[in-house]
DNA sequence: TTGTAGGCGTTATCAG
DNA sequence: CTGATAACGCCTACAA
């Protein structure tokens, strides 16, 4: 690959040494450099299509201007809106944005946290926070930038943006409710996320607030937010919640594996079973039947954390905060009454 | 941030120089260093979690051990598993990958391409080419490594990795004729892309070969590869396509648009018209009705372009190899006898 | 087998 | 206002 050119290159051209050249194309420090050198030195940086090396600078500024990213998988369809937000916000700030796969696996989280380190990443931002997870608390209590996205922990001092699981939940229960139902069930999510967990709590709580029981025996736990965990947990709530009309799944992923053993079972939805979703992925209007389920703003959860972790790069030591971003319930063909 | 230990710190807590320590880490020089002070810079070095500094090396390697990837749209959902085989390659092989959306747009392609230079990138992936695009023409000519993914350029000199665009559309077209369709359209994608262009000849191809005429009037194209545009062509396609029973549709988003318009018309899928897609999103097997379409392995073609953009850095001024992987047709619910 | 010197491209600091 | 010098963390000669 051919070598781009060097500000010593652009120096030469101008006429100048580096560090004048250096100063007169750094904004932060072009007042010091005579107007007319500035001009010679942007002109012979045009020529040449000089573009400072990051890289250099980085090694000398101790910032590398880049994010790591800590997503489960890409691939879940979930993510690329909250990636798009947070590379939008990082890139109007000249930030790179580095992104890696946990695929849910603790060792490998852990290894590409320390991979991000070594490429000295000025941040975080981390969608895979199990409730528990020391890695986070730790690395934020020894002054690493991390802002998690989506989900958080069970202890609140590390700074996160997630949506508001506990009204999203609400909205969806009281639908049920008003449609008529009273026998109302909820395939959770894994019970070491607070999204799982929050959208539990939140289910047991509308119910109870409208005076109706939630029975055990109306809820089932997927051990992970997938179709295939979602279809596991439906069958076993199936087998045991007698007399259920509707069912609240924990995310859109673990909905499709309801409508999945809806079908397997020859139960039409909503004929037979009601189905509530959450997230709103791309999609599920197109299903069949057009998913009832709670909009979440993805992008803009991604761009509020990334607008976060710029906010705390600026000002270190800020007090960790915790946004929660409004839902909505978004009605379509797979709720009716009873 | 703390800052990561350093190899002078490890060195000072082995009790050996600097460069003693690098050797000792460094797999390819450690043959030079006796093994018992391997051993104890080994040791300093897990005891300070030390992780060389990947930037710093680069600086003196003049390799960043990173790859750019750009996009049109990382929400577009054919692209995760794209980027996906690409990580899964490349980090295996040390390498980070960054990535950047275009949007279609070939300023910000330009301005991209210049930031991930500046960042020192070892070589691109991209799937973003119009057939007519300079920019990686010259690029590569200038001796950056480029790969091209998905699509390629009018000239062969690119290597790049696609899909077999033209015997996709063939298996669509012959799955369409043996079910008895004689009146097939075609929504073809835009035309300064290799993938509109040649599915569109494909189209007109095995049409060709089975003596069926490919009218004029049974063609629209889209002016790029999404829902509404793909949705404006398929209503020109039926204004003046007459006896039109079946659609071929140059990728699945084009699809989506094809849908949207038959119930915007009341005519029935596939009752009144058959359609088949490309791509095999994800979910597209969930639409009503669920869509005939052609699989792409899409992670596959992302690890293959990865593994051959890490041939050609290993091996520079390799011949422009291209590779075109197979592809099969799904036949689902939305194409029948006519 | 180990240490010394120099440099990668840039910027911070000091002098002029 | 501009230049000289050193340093960021690491690696590659070369010397000992």
């Amino acid at each position: 690959m051919t070598n781009p050119p060097t500000l010593k290159e652009v120096a030469q051209r101008a006429g100048v040494h580096v560090t004048t050249a250096s100063r007169a194309l750094n904004p932060a420090t072009s007042s010091l450099v005579n107007a007319a050198t500035i001009r010679r030195v942007q002109a012979a940086a045009r020529e040449l299509r000089y573009q400072p090396n990051v890289i250099a600078r980085g090694l000398k500024t101790a910032r590398s201007m880049s994010i790591g990213v800590l997503l489960p998988d890409l691939t879940n369809p979930l993510f690329p809106p909250i990636v798009r937000g947070i590379e939008d916000v990082l890139a109007a700030a000249g930030y790179t944005t580095l992104i890696a796969n946990t695929d849910n696996d603790p060792d490998r989280q852990a290894a590409l946290f320390d991979s991000l380190r070594a490429r000295q990443v000025d941040g975080f931002l981390a969608a895979t926070a199990h409730r528990d997870d020391r890695l986070f608390t730790e690395a934020h209590q020894q002054g690493v930038n991390v802002v998690l996205v989506n989900r958080r922990l069970d202890q609140a001092d590390v700074p996160s943006v997630v949506a508001d699981d506990q009204d999203g939940i609400a909205q969806a229960v009281r639908h049920l409710l008003e449609l008529g139902h009273t026998r109302i069930g909820h395939v959770a999510g894994p019970e070491d996320t607070t999204t799982g967990r929050a959208r539990l709590r939140a289910y047991r709580q509308t119910l109870d607030d409208a005076g109706v029981p939630a029975e055990a025996a109306l809820i089932a736990t997927a051990g992970s937010f997938t179709e295939a965990e979602g279809a596991r947990a439906t069958r076993a709530l199936l087998d045991q919640a007698h007399g259920i009309t509707a069912v609240v799944a924990a995310n859109d992923m673990i909905a499709l594996g309801c409508l999945d053993v809806f079908t397997e079972r020859g139960l039409h939805c909503p004929g037979d079973l009601s189905l509530v979703g959450f997230n709103d992925m791309p999609f599920v209007d197109r299903l069949t039947p057009p998913l009832t389920t709670v909009r979440v703003p993805h992008y803009d959860i991604g761009a509020e954390a990334a607008r976060m972790l710029l906010d705390r790069l600026a000002s270190p030591g800020l007090p960790a905060k915790s946004i929660t971003l409004p839902v909505t319930l978004i009605p379509r063909t797979s709720t009716t009454t009873p």
